[in-house]
DNA sequence: TCTCCGGATCAAACCGGTTTAGCAGGCAGT
DNA sequence: ACTGCCTGCTAAACCGGTTTGATCCGGAGA
């Protein structure tokens, strides 16, 4: 007659002819179990098959032994933003190493509040990660009131207690724009992202900054989503001006793309006429037509780094701000000098997609 | 001197004046409690804010009440793909209805299998999604073996005794190559996803059954890896034959997109000189140049579906498959007939680009 | 009045670990 | 020989719920 079920800690004890305290403190490694004794633990609980069970560590330790992402986007939103699945092959990436889980809710924004209450109360997780900050994020107060450790990426514009990552889009924005003038661009033109979320609102002020500190006109920014669907239409706006942008600096790739669309439906040519930079450096972004200069960011990394910090602190108690690598520019064929004054119709001359392209800071 | 930590169920038996066990029942719902000490009990439950220990319950009911996900894929191919945080958000609608939780893992193809047996082995969760199917999948096996439930998104082509999430590519990609034989093309080729996956298998078939069926040649297949880079580089291939398809069908929509930019530059018009088709209606589809005809599937459905099937499973055994609705057709501008044999250049006429499309079986 | 029955309630065991208090025995110090 | 201390281990409490077996009580039936 066979035992159902896994073997537990009272089965190693018997087998081992100790105790259970015993059995715990040689499977954990703790002083005060003579080293023969230890072995024949280990050897029983080896011959047993014995694993920890999670549920039983987790009610005695008091502890999860997971951490939560709480992502608030419409759905229609999520598919085309490679940032999250990157993010969290990241995070995953440091916390499979810890024996630690990932416990993911992807809700409606009016269910987020409720989301981290319910993370909170049932216990489930140790600590979460704050991402898709928001301008006065009232999620900083929320966690605290909920004393639900945390790691923010980005620092918030709010005092936050909580360690932040410090991903920083103002010097890769920056980057892009410094590059655009260089190439003599006057009239040089912002997608932005919805000024609420603070990554939105970051970008469009380091493209403020660069242009004011260059003396060049901050008038021409349309506010839009990051979708494709918002890129399209505020280009739309941007080229039916009559002081039309001769550059288009674009929060993100996607919305980057959809703006090349619109720019050859127009027939305007990118980049003899217009130059467009993107976000993000998307897989696409190397194999569109023309291949779009853009921001590479590391979100992988930004997942390793902010997974490494966040059980730190909920193992060992808080600490300072992580800093980051700050992003590249990566130059590809969409980025070209502006037109003469002289409006002269140049050839569409094709150049061949280059997916590597090169790089500035 | 307050206590410290939530109030457990003893503090609510002894705010309410009965014991631990009536405390269970009347939460519960269970009968054996008068109606008015239920009332007391939830009256002291709410006035002291009570709320159930996950880790408690975990441990009494031996139930993780949580399923998992484990995505074995490059985290670099993660990113382009919309499928995976469509089909999440699907699966969090149901789970937290439910009071169930996501618990993700994303793993490195060689730790996948380790991946599954700890899960199991932790008892971290109650059952999990099979995803990605492969030709032979030996996880099907592994997954009997270590007891634990699971439903797979598509049927497996081994047997398997667990519920499957009928969805079908057939006939998504036979309207598609259907609808290319209709327009008048004759040379329509393939670019495959990797034949080791079921759904690159799956779509190759329905490619080459809708062709034999129209008594035309299937030799014009490459097989590819689902990624931009590797879309472009099999276009190439297709572009450079002597008998070059004046039509390609995409397994999805990255490789389809770069495959437009590789037209572009080989100076051949789309959809004039060649049309293409793509497979899965990703948000970009509609606004790039021409706007992409594709297949329009359902990850966010399928997502609520196989997480209703998975939680059934576990709650309630063992139950039939779930059928799915047919995947349907996008007509955009990507498609047309092909040109005429006498070999006549047309100007690169532009439509503007439709992001809706219209809509075929 | 006595018996029987069923509903309401309680005490205790249980899930599988961790942690603490305490005990036995060996050895050194005085 | 007695005290003190250290080592190696055991027994029991504990984490916060669920579940079971036993008990108490009032009302129906004989």
């Amino acid at each position: 007659m066979t035992r159902p079920g896994r073997p537990t800690i009272s089965d190693v004890a018997r087998a081992a002819g100790v105790s259970k305290g015993a059995v715990s403190f040689a499977l954990n490694g703790r002083p005060g179990v003579a080293e023969e004794t230890r072995q024949r633990i280990l050897e029983a609980a080896r011959t047993l098959g014995w694993t920890p069970s999670h549920r039983a560590r987790a009610l005695s330790a008091s502890r999860a032994f997971a951490v939560g992402l709480v992502i608030a986007r419409p759905p229609e939103l999520l598919g085309a933003d490679p940032f999250f699945p990157t993010f969290i092959a990241g995070v995953e990436r440091t916390l499979s190493h810890r024996g630690q889980a990932l416990v993911l809710q992807m809700v409606p924004e009016a269910d987020e509040e409720a989301s981290y209450r319910r993370l909170a109360a049932n216990g489930r997780v140790d600590g979460v990660f704050l991402l898709d900050l928001r301008v006065q994020d009232t999620r900083l107060a929320l966690l605290e009131e909920l004393q639900m450790p945390a790691v923010t990426i980005a620092r918030p514009d709010v005092p936050s207690r909580y360690p932040a990552l410090l991903v920083d889009d103002e010097p890769g924005i920056a980057a892009a724009v410094n590059h655009l003038i260089e190439l003599g661009h006057r009239r040089i033109a912002h997608v932005a992202g919805p000024r609420h979320f603070l990554h939105g609102t970051v970008r469009r002020r380091a493209w403020e900054r660069v242009l004011t500190d260059a003396r060049l006109p901050i008038g021409m920014v349309v506010e839009s989503d990051f979708s494709a669907a918002g890129g399209a239409q505020a280009t739309r706006e941007l080229l039916d001006r009559v002081d039309r942008p001769t550059a288009v600096v674009y929060a993100n790739d996607l919305m980057a793309i959809a703006g090349l669309s619109v720019a050859l439906e127009y027939g305007i040519n990118v980049p003899g006429q217009l130059s467009v930079t993107g976000f993000d450096n998307t897989e696409l972004a190397g194999y569109v037509t023309p291949p779009l200069t853009s921001v590479r960011t590391d979100p992988f990394g930004w997942g390793r780094a902010a997974a490494h910090a966040l059980l730190d602190l909920i193992d060992r108690g808080p600490s300072g701000d992580i800093p980051t690598p700050p992003a590249q520019l990566v130059v590809r064929a969409s980025t070209a000098p502006p037109p003469k004054p002289a409006r002269r119709r140049r050839p569409p001359g094709q150049r061949p997609p280059t997916p590597t392209g090169s790089e500035k800071t």
